[in-house]
DNA sequence: TTTCAGCCTTGATGTAGGTCAATGCCTTAG
DNA sequence: CTAAGGCATTGACCTACATCAAGGCTGAAA
């Protein structure tokens, strides 16, 4: 599952676009690759488990991994999905006593970068910039965290479905008013914390009054303005 | 409600107590005095609304403030009680432009430190363990962010109060098990997601139960084993 | 092609906890 | 001392959602 770096392949450029390497210098960004490892995960496959030691923090390239917790009966809660391009784990650097929060597990086939946390916060040290980035990120983080904490105690599970294909829209809202998920509705409706038969009950019904339109993984927006209504938001996305 | 600062009055050792400040030599903690502000509120007085454009951050000195959301509908849930010697909206500083993510109110009559967000930041800039020290504060607010939304989707609320209850216990176990409550009942049960008829049903029945014995706002807890044994919790708490 | 495993859907039923309403404290103000 | 407003408690009722159970669809493996 762990790589040997192809020490020919160069993934400065690709690096450079997160957020968390674009403002080391050339020199520091060698540094954070020498020691960088590429990781391969098959569907299923777990990164890390709770309560492990969190010595290192990572970057997803292509998949998908998933964030979850468990309770004492077993019942599973995703609290985030990782897609490509996002990173995590990168906040524990600062408390790692306590080992990862949350397992991380990847939902399909799945590459992603590590980093080690030590190496990473020595570059810190010197780039107070890298360090007010990644505040910033903490920080939205933190801002999202309450906006979940908001839906799922102020809201119900049609708001939050509702909300959540709202905000998966794409950009160009008017040539393509679908939305296609980007994984099993069972996993999305643990992240939404819905259990999959209402998951699917909600989508029956907003089909039925005509809202919406599934077909399979596809979800047609059919009638956006009803749809913000619904939910009646005057919250920013996200 | 806000004051211009008596000078002679010398804040230092108390605001060094204040992780955000520990890390400061005189000359930046000096700069820092210089621009605060102290600010009293009355009891259910406002300090900030959702949205209000954030430039400043607060460290609680007395008394207790809520930080919470508004449904549409007009229902009201406590995000986060902030007690003596915490600091709140420190976070925001890296992110303002999208203003403040909550309302914050006086649940009592309370007396708070105001702080400027560009001030300090361009003290950050001259120390990065401060930074670190904020980082790693941030990072155990995700934590527990993210122990709070475990608890809202894994755990009913029966475990919530428990857990509640538990956590709040001081640490000399032996000589007193009974918890305080900070503030109304009412306000806890917003804090935990539960209605107060709801909160005041599970005191009810914990007591029949002889879990614990109720007395205004003193809760006895009278077999803690019981207790932890009903939310059979391995987590480490907080 | 058949088979099997995952996932999704739909129906029937159960329940935690929310809502509504009445009553009973305390506490503060007059 | 009395009144009034806020909070807590208790009961009756309701509902959103979970749970349990039974098919059905799809796509990959054999």
């Amino acid at each position: 599952m762990e790589h040997d770096l192809d020490s020919r392949t160069d993934f400065t450029d690709e690096l450079r676009r997160a957020y968390l390497f674009s403002e080391l210098d050339d020199d520091q960004l060698a540094e954070v690759v020498r020691e960088m490892r590429l990781i391969d995960l098959d569907k299923g496959e777990r990164l890390f488990e709770q309560g492990d030691p969190a010595r290192r923090f990572f970057v997803v390239r292509r998949g998908l991994i998933k964030l979850y917790r468990l309770s004492p009966e077993g019942h599973e809660k995703i609290i985030e999905l990782i897609a490509p391009g996002q990173s995590f784990a990168e906040a524990l650097m600062f408390m790692a006593a306590n080992g990862y929060p949350v397992h991380a597990e990847a939902v399909e086939t799945t590459e992603l970068f590590s980093f080690d946390n030590e190496v990473y916060k020595a570059l810190l040290r010197d780039s107070v910039e890298s360090c007010f980035r990644l505040m910033a990120s903490m920080s939205m983080r933190l801002h999202k965290q309450i906006n979940e904490i908001d839906r799922l105690t102020l809201h119900n599970a049609t708001y939050r479905l509702v909300a959540y294909l709202l905000q998966e829209l794409p950009e160009e809202v008017v040539t393509s008013p679908d939305v296609q998920l980007t994984t099993a509705k069972s996993v999305i409706a643990s992240r939404l914390s819905i259990q999959p038969e209402t998951f699917s009950r909600i989508l029956a019904r907003l089909s039925r009054d005509g809202l919406i339109e599934v077909e399979g993984n596809r979800v047609l927006l059919r009638d956006i303005p009803a749809l913000r209504r619904l939910i009646e938001l005057p919250d920013s996305p996200g």
